[in-house]
DNA sequence: CGCCTTTGACCAGCGC
DNA sequence: GCGCTGGTCAAAGGCG
């Protein structure tokens, strides 16, 4: 992809700039200022975006707890134009939301393995000439995990590994199992924090959630998919996390940086496809998280539509469709 | 036997 | 055109 020698992180990105809102607590807003995600400059923004793996080199992690504190950032994908320097402005201006511009993409590689009729894959495994990738939107969490592959609900196969620059850590690619589904997604933990899992999910499940874990009950439905992130868009939005990820601050305050991390009582919860049974033994929340949840309106008043669901345990309706930088350094200004 | 992971090779795309 | 890197393919092997 990119011939550049400038470190990655400094280069103008090609690929459509990613929109981050997070998830998470006070410990993570810690850990994403670590990441450059606390309101960089612009530039650096953009820059890092289109590749989490980017996230850069760096020190250890911040901590070893392995919790289940997830970030989420929105990745949108339309390949071609990048967006020009500045980032999050252009970002912003330059690509659509992603219940819009997904919605109809079509099946989006020459290769895929999913939807597209096999007369598309070249017997010789090379991708048509000229055809150029299209991503679709994409969505990143980052989740404080011991575990890569974090259970969704849905059955992933492996396609691929590689390394990736500036991250000790590979990079792996997991395509949907279902045979008519083109969603994948790459987990790859953070460099700066080994205990941060990236997990981007790129495309919409077609399908039922087969349920978590593997086989398990609980099913989702299409329906409570799409609640998530707009009609079917990948993420199921980590069934595990029944009690969804709280919404992290971008702008911590020092106060908010330097708030005490998490307190004991709060287990650590791997969230691990391999461990699946882990993934059904949610912990009650203690008191003090679950006041917390209240105060930051992730909880799901019943007066709230359905379209509300987990995303409106997440975000705020105003940011489904346009979550940046800005939007969460108001929202940010909004939670006080 | 079916499903999955591993792994090396290949290609696309980008900047120089 | 070259070099680099991300993304993908597909054969081989492992596992239940």
């Amino acid at each position: 992809m990119d011939g550049d020698k400038r470190p990655r992180d400094q280069r103008p990105h090609a690929d459509p700039p990613p929109e981050f809102f997070f998830f998470g607590d006070d410990q993570d807003s810690s850990i994403l200022s670590e990441f450059g995600w606390s309101l960089p400059e612009p530039a650096s923004l953009a820059s890092r975006s289109g590749e989490l793996g980017s996230v850069g080199a760096g020190s250890a992690g911040t901590s070893a707890e392995p919790a289940e504190t997830t970030t989420t950032a929105e990745v949108e994908g339309a390949g071609g134009g990048g967006p020009p320097a500045g980032g999050l402005e252009a970002s912003t201006s330059n690509y659509p939301a992603v219940s819009s511009d997904s919605s109809e993409d079509p099946a989006e590689k020459s290769t895929g393995s999913g939807g597209n009729p096999p007369a598309e894959t070249p017997s010789n495994k090379v991708r048509k000439k000229g055809q150029k990738r299209i991503r679709q939107p994409r969505f990143a969490f980052m989740t404080k995990s011991d575990v890569d592959h974090l259970e969704d609900g849905y059955r992933w196969r492996k396609y691929g590994q590689k390394a990736v620059k500036n991250s000790p850590f590979p990079r792996s690619y997991y395509r949907c199992t279902n045979s008519k589904c083109t969603v994948k997604k790459r987990v790859e933990r953070s460099s700066e924090d080994p205990t941060v899992v990236i997990t981007t999910y790129e495309g919409q499940h077609c399908h039922h959630s087969v349920g978590f874990p593997r086989g398990g009950s609980g099913v989702l439905t299409p329906n409570e998919n799409a609640t998530a992130f707009g009609p079917q868009l990948a993420p199921p939005l980590f069934p595990q996390l029944y009690h969804p990820p709280r919404v992290l601050n971008l702008n911590p305050s020092p106060r908010e940086i330097n708030s005490p991390p998490r307190p004991p009582n709060l287990p650590p919860r791997p969230l691990a496809t391999s461990s699946g049974s882990d993934s059904q033994q949610l912990p009650p929340h203690s008191s003090e998280e679950f006041q917390a949840q209240q105060q930051l309106g992730r909880s799901n008043p019943p007066d709230l539509p359905t379209d509300e669901g987990l995303l409106g345990d997440m975000v705020p309706s105003g940011m489904r469709h346009r979550l940046d930088k800005r939007t969460l350094i108001s929202w940010n200004s909004f939670q006080g």
